[in-house]
RNA sequence: GGAGAGAUGGCAGAGCGGUCUAAUGCGGCGGUCUUGAAAACCGUUGACCCAAAAGGUCCGGGGGUUCGAAUCCCUCUCUCUCCGCCA
């Protein structure tokens, strides 16, 4: 959520920086201003007969305490009438406000300088890329036949069981899971990241926090009997932490890294792209979040991509790197960065990481906030990214990694996995 | 699920219809003293709206009673204790 103050004093910049986003209802713009000054108008009407009512009231006491009755009386019309008054400017404050803030929710975040022009994802700038593109074997083969094969993942009874898109690891393929959960997680508190391991269910308050509420609701499984939704990913209950919490200035950065399964309803998703692992309604994801000062957000952020790139660079896939243009970017993102492998037998780039810069656009709807060394409070900035997905780094293990003596493994999952081999 | 108790400033905790502009203690910050530190003493110490002053709002959330609510009533949420159920 941007915020109002930013708008006010800033009316052309926020439309010219909306346009790279192709946001189309810029009349958004010109009514939460109008909400706003009406805002402020009934603002006022409000304290000034409030300050009326409460001077009236201390002296109705005090006339009391003398015991002159008649005069106190009088004072009881007076408040009555003001009273009276008082109401409607009331009712019509909390109206104008509720307005401002439903309007205010559906502007997207302002993209960053940085973020390059365009409307679709062939617009995207590669800035990097790593590994090498394997030379796979004669027969070789998508990862959906090699799960068969080595009967390692059954989509068929997770289907049986909850729904498609709801697989059953097994065997290998389940140890495979938890020895990258493991490697993933040890990559990131190394790297000074504290763990967690979150509700897997949040509130309102927490899926409005990090905006996947009111913008995204029908991605979310919801529970009716209590109100919960199921998480997407763990960046909303982890960024939640520090809901409506002031922190001192000396405890930034604060960072974060969770596992936990996501749940996407994936609606409106279908036809293509989602054989196999390519795209699943449950998966796992180890994910980093952080809280930094306002000034070091895009330096923190360049430091996020290259822990990443890292981490990729010891599982040994062919990657590359994109800055996603105006038009690719999420409603919430100023900067986004996107990590894709290489996934050799489908001859196709997978996303595996997106790892953003948010400025204060969550953290202002999350009142995250800390006190500047000139004692004045600061919105946070808050980061985050994937430290990685699993099921398209599984996808891609297998289909680069298979030879005819089976699926090799990366030396750095050696340890983790306990052999050099996963089948 | 049932019964009871509770939710107050960074923390602990008093207040139970008007002077609450919320006592007191701890913690934080500044100062005096000191070579420095500790102790002692003095002062200071939240957030939000408003460009700011004035003013207003905030004692878990929402609603009500009253001229006036931290204080009374209703309701929701959460915490604790006991019982029940249970991995």
């Amino acid at each position: 959520m941007l915020q109002v103050a930013f708008i006010r004093n800033n009316k052309e910049e926020v439309k010219q920086r909306l346009a790279v986003k192709n946001f189309a209802e810029m009349g958004l713009v010109d009514e939460i201003l109008r909400l706003d000054e009406e805002r402020k108008k009934l603002q006022q009407e409000f304290d000034s007969t409030q300050a009326k009512i409460n001077s009236t009231s201390k002296e109705i006491g005090q006339l009391m305490a003398k015991g002159q009755k008649d005069d106190s009386e009088n004072k009881k019309l007076e408040v009555a009438l003001l009273k009276s008054l008082l109401q409607p400017i009331s009712d019509k404050l909390s109206a104008v406000e509720k307005q401002l803030q439903e309007t205010l929710v559906k502007l997207p975040n302002l993209p960053s300088e940085k973020v390059p022009p365009g409307k679709t994802p062939a617009e995207n700038i590669v800035v990097r890329a790593g590994g090498n593109e394997p030379k796979l074997p004669a027969n070789s083969l998508p990862h959906w036949d090699l799960i068969k094969k080595y009967d390692i993942v059954d989509f068929e009874t997770g289907a049986k069981i909850t729904g498609s898109g709801f697989p059953l690891y097994k065997g290998k393929g389940a140890k495979l899971q938890r020895a990258l959960i493991q490697y993933f997680l040890d990559f990131n508190t190394a790297a000074g990241y504290t763990e967690y391991l979150p509700p897997l269910m949040v509130n309102e308050a927490t899926a409005y926090g990090t905006g996947q509420l009111p913008d995204k609701e029908g991605q979310m499984y919801f529970m009716p009997a209590d109100n919960f939704y199921m998480i997407p990913t763990s960046e909303v209950p982890v960024t939640n932490i520090y809901r409506d919490v002031i922190v001192k200035e000396d405890e930034l950065p604060v960072r974060m890294t969770a596992y936990s399964p996501c749940f996407r309803r994936e609606a409106g998703s279908f036809g293509k792209d989602v054989r196999g692992l390519n795209r699943v309604h449950q998966f796992d994801k180890v994910e980093i979040v952080q809280l930094v000062h306002p000034e070091k957000s895009y330096e923190v952020l360049e430091d996020m991509v290259s822990h990443v790139e890292k981490l990729l660079n010891t599982l040994e896939l062919p990657y590359r790197i994109l800055k996603l243009c105006g038009g690719d970017m999420s409603f919430a993102s100023a900067l986004t960065y996107d990590f894709e492998v290489f996934s050799a037998a489908q001859q196709k780039w997978l996303e595996v990481s997106s790892v953003s810069n948010f400025e204060s656009f969550q953290t202002n709807r999350m009142k995250i906030r800390f006190k500047d060394s000139n004692g004045k409070m600061q919105l946070v900035h808050s980061l985050n990214g994937s430290s990685l997905a699993l099921p398209r780094i599984v996808a891609c293990l297998l289909e680069n990694n298979q030879t005819e003596n089976g699926i090799e493994l990366p030396l750095a999952l050696h340890k983790y996995f306990g052999d050099n081999k996963l089948c």
